[in-house]
DNA sequence: AATACTTAAAGTAAAAAATACTATAAGTAT
DNA sequence: ATACTTATAGTATTTTTTACTTTAAGTATT
């Protein structure tokens, strides 16, 4: 499938300039010495507080410093593959939101060479699991996103373009269902929305605006263990959601 | 400055699992073998109609099929400098709006090996401007967005998710203004938007709207060479949208 | 020079939506 | 039984959006 041992071949037929525009200044197997890699910005959300997981390294450079998750990526994997791989081996969890939001390649990023590396997303909502057991970190934590410690590499920059996207999307998509549990009631829904837009809404009016989108599915259920009437639980309706949206509806708070 | 030479000097001293977490299955060398491309999904706008260029392959494989431009990035090469260079190269055109909008690495999408492009997109507004002048492409041409050829590759997913960004980043943020020359009227605005959004405004109501944002500066020219009472022009002020918008304020339409 | 025509630009009333606030219901704890 | 806490429903006011009307300012024609 690679066929890059035997691009020097090709290139001899005069392949060279066939493919794209330019007068290549070197052999087209000098092109081919990327490293690509993820890096992986998890968010997850406690107590109102919106929080995002690091682990600290153990090893040159950067020993101490605590940093994204993230891995090389194999030549012969997919990039969203690569993604959740990472997730998982930190972690355990499967099957999380993920998003792709911004590829960083500055020539001088990383020191072992030319390693682009492909930031994402993933929102997470039990915040328990983070079983570390790694060569190279020695501890994984939650940091509030508004009082991180230094960062290795260009993570500090990862990390707000992340941020920064996460803060946008929010606005416009109902993404921030996948930082609550499955189950969650009104009051639940509006602080986490609260911490992410960092301003407070009228809980009335909330609760108006959210369930006349019609993308709430109410369940027959009322929290439990609360020493106050207990309110109702609801659900994301996700498959509600891409119907209405297909209509031209737009989520906005 | 590439250290990729020594890497296997380095993972002899074990330096192999001290920058991630993976045991590697391989040397560490075999992950540097990655292509870069850029891909560019250059927009514009004439007479109503919301236009992407394209050019025209004449070299196998995909001989005869229309392509985005695009490039092997230098390794030596930052990745906007790089996308600006793609650009410069077709269009003659420099300090052009660009945006880079997401990246497609599918094992399988490219016949040299694992090239991983990075997918930029410009807003252009002289249309005008296409010397082509290339090896493997005979021509280079106009579409508009509602009547695409087959493409290259994987452009065409490529392409249509350059246009779903646009069309997203449009609605919340100034982002047509670039497909303007420099000093419009408010009708030409009006009918921008509406080729992007695809409905109508209210004249009347589009102009209160736009004029109340603040971010148009009222100049003292009038369209010139009109059949009937000429419109006052205008300019977007970058400057000033900067401010409001650290001030909380958002775009929208 | 008067008239027709086209688009610019300002204004206004009705409808809809957002906001601020009040009242009541339903549970737990003492 | 009473106090307390939060859920839930409702309402009146303000603000914004929408649909529509009027007037102004230019060109082209007769």
């Amino acid at each position: 499938m690679f066929l890059i041992q035997t691009l020097d071949l090709i290139c001899g037929i005069n392949m060279k300039s066939s493919y794209y525009i330019s007068e290549y200044k070197m052999p087209l197997k000098d092109y081919f010495i990327f490293g690509l890699s993820i890096d992986c910005v998890v968010f997850g959300y406690h107590e109102g507080e919106i929080k995002v997981l690091l682990v600290q390294r153990d090893a040159e450079p950067f020993k101490g410093h605590w940093a994204l998750i993230g891995d090389l990526v194999d030549p012969e994997q997919n990039l969203l593959d690569a993604a959740n791989n990472v997730l998982e081996k930190l972690t355990g969890l499967k099957n999380i939101y993920m998003k792709q939001f911004f590829t960083f390649g500055s020539v001088d990023r990383h020191p072992l060479g030319r390693v682009v590396t492909v930031g994402y997303f993933s929102l997470v909502n039990s915040i328990d699991h983070h079983p570390i057991a790694s060569s190279w970190a020695k501890s994984a934590e939650w940091f509030n996103i508004n009082h991180l410690p230094e960062l290795a590499f260009d993570h500090q920059s990862i990390l707000t373009k992340g941020i920064e996207t996460l803060k946008n999307d929010v606005r416009h998509k109902p993404t921030g269902f996948e930082l609550l549990p499955d189950k969650f009631t009104l009051l639940e829904l509006q602080l986490l929305y609260e911490a992410l837009l960092g301003y407070k809404f009228d809980k009335s009016n909330f609760r108006k605006k959210i369930l006349e989108m019609n993308i709430l599915k109410p369940l027959n259920e009322v929290k439990e263990n609360v020493s106050h009437r207990p309110a109702k639980l609801f659900r994301f309706d996700e498959k509600r959601y891409r119907i209405l949206e297909q209509n031209g509806f737009s989520f906005e708070l």
